[in-house]
DNA sequence: GCGTAACCTTACGCACGAGTAGGTATGCTC
DNA sequence: GAGCATACCTACTCGTGCGTAAGGTTACGC
C-alpha cells in the first residue's frame, strides 16, 4: 500500500555521511530562521527531505542536533581563522588577518552563523559548548597580547590579560552581530574598524600607557 | 470546601501594584535561572506565592511577562547610568562614570540582569525590545565620541561613529557577562579595565591616529 | 536468488505547559 | 450589614511537538 508513488525523480538512498550533512544543513537553516525553541524537528526533517526518525537515528535528540550544528559551524569558523594566521607573523598582522578571516566568515554565513550563535547564548546546555569556543578565541587573543607584551619587556597579570582579551572578543562578536544585521555592510571594512578600536587601545597598553580612575 | 486551612500566617490580600512587583521579582528570578523557554508560568506563580490566573490577569501572557521584566530591569539600569553622569563633564569622565554605574548595576544584579539579557537576544519578539535599549546606549556613546571629536576639530562619518560605538558597547556587554560569571570579581575594577581598553583606543582615534590595512 | 543489514517510512503515545472557566472569599462604601 | 468590586482560588482544556514502535523497501554479499 502506498508503494512510493515516486512523484519526485526517484528518491535515491544515500549513505549515512551524506544524509547527515543534509540534515545539518537543514537544521542550521531552520534553527536560524525560527530559533531553537520555535524550530520543530518535523520541519527540519521535512526540509532535509527525510523523515523524522532518521534524524533521531543519526543525530539524536533536538539538543544534540543543535549542538552538532554549533560544533560543525564553529569548527569551520575556527579553521577559517587558523588558516589565515601564520604563527610567525608580528602580532598586529596576525590580529588583522584573524579579524579579516572572522568577519569574512560571518559575512558569508550571515543568517547561519550569527543567529545560531545568538541562540547558543540563551540556554544552559549550549552555553557550555559555546564557552569552549569562545574560550579558545580568548586564549588565542590573550596569548597574542602576552607575546607582544613580553617582547616589549612588560609583564601583566593573567587576569588582566584575560579580561582585556575578553573585551576584545566581545567587541568583535558585537560587530559580527552588527554585520549580520546589515546585509550591505562590508566584512573587510568592518574588520578594519574593529582593528582601529582594538589595536589602537591594545597598542597603548603595550606601550605602558594606562588609564587610572580619577581621585574622587 | 478546603476553606484555606491557613497554614501560613494568614495570607494578606494585597493591592495590585504590590503583587505585580512581587510577580515581576519572581519572574526575573525564574527566567534567569531556567531561561525563557524552560521557565514555566506555574513555577513563577508559585515563587511569587500566588496562583497562575493572577499572573495572567495582571501581566498577561508569558511573552508579555518577559517583556515586562526586561522593561523594568532595563529602565532601572538606564536610570542608574543616567543618574551617574552629568552632561557638563568632559567625555572621559562621563564615560568612566557611566561604565562604573553600569558595572555596578550588573554586579548588584548578577543573576537577574545578565541572564535576562542573554535570553533576550535569542528570539525575535524580544530582540526588538532589547535593540531599543542597546540603541539608546549606542546613541549615547556615539554622541559622546562625536562631541569629543568636534572639540578636537575633527569629523568622522556617522556610520564609522556608530560602528565604533557599537564595538564599545559590545565589549562592555561582554565584560558584563564575564562579571556575571565571576562572582568574586569587582565591578569597579572591571570598569577600570574596560576604560583602559575603550578609552585608550578611542583617545587614539580622537587624536587622529588610525590604523590602515597593510598593502598586501 | 536469498538473507541480512542498512535505509526509510507511517502513525502514534504521551508529557508538558500555556491559557481559561467558573467559583469563593475579603475588604470597602454607604 | 447589604452590595459591589476586587483579589484570589482550584481544576480543568487542549494544542503542540518530542521522541518511538513497528513495519516496509532497497542494496549488496555470497
Amino acid at each position: 500500500m502506498l508503494a512510493r508513488v515516486s512523484s519526485s525523480p526517484t528518491f535515491k538512498r544515500l549513505p549515512r555521511a551524506v544524509r547527515e550533512q543534509q540534515m545539518l544543513d537543514a537544521a542550521v537553516k531552520v534553527f536560524s530562521r525560527r530559533g531553537f525553541h520555535a524550530a520543530s524537528m518535523d520541519e527540519i526533517a521535512d526540509d532535509a527531505g527525510i523523515s523524522k526518525p532518521m534524524v533521531y537515528a543519526y543525530l539524536g535528540t533536538k539538543e544534540e542536533l543543535f549542538i552538532a550544528c554549533l560544533h560543525r559551524e564553529g569548527t569551520r569558523m575556527m579553521e577559517a581563522i587558523a588558516g589565515a594566521v601564520a604563527p610567525d607573523l608580528p602580532a598586529d598582522e596576525r590580529l588583522w588577518r584573524g579579524l579579516r578571516a572572522f568577519f569574512g566568515f560571518v559575512g558569508a554565513h550571515r543568517d547561519g552563523w550569527a543567529v545560531l550563535y545568538r541562540q547558543a547564548r540563551a540556554s544552559q546546555p549550549f552555553a557550555a559548548e559555546l564557552a569552549t569556543m569562545r574560550g579558545r578565541l580568548v586564549e588565542v587573543v590573550a596569548g597574542m597580547l602576552d607575546h607582544a607584551l613580553r617582547a616589549e619587556g612588560r609583564e601583566v597579570g593573567a587576569t588582566d590579560l584575560e579580561v582585556v582579551a575578553y573585551a576584545l572578543v566581545g567587541a568583535t562578536e558585537s560587530l559580527a552581530d552588527w554585520l549580520a544585521d546589515h546585509p550591505e555592510a562590508d566584512p573587510e571594512k568592518t574588520a578594519t574598524r574593529m582593528m582601529n578600536v582594538a589595536w589602537m587601545g591594545a597598542a597603548q597598553l603595550l606601550h605602558g600607557v594606562t588609564w587610572h580612575p580619577p581621585a574622587t
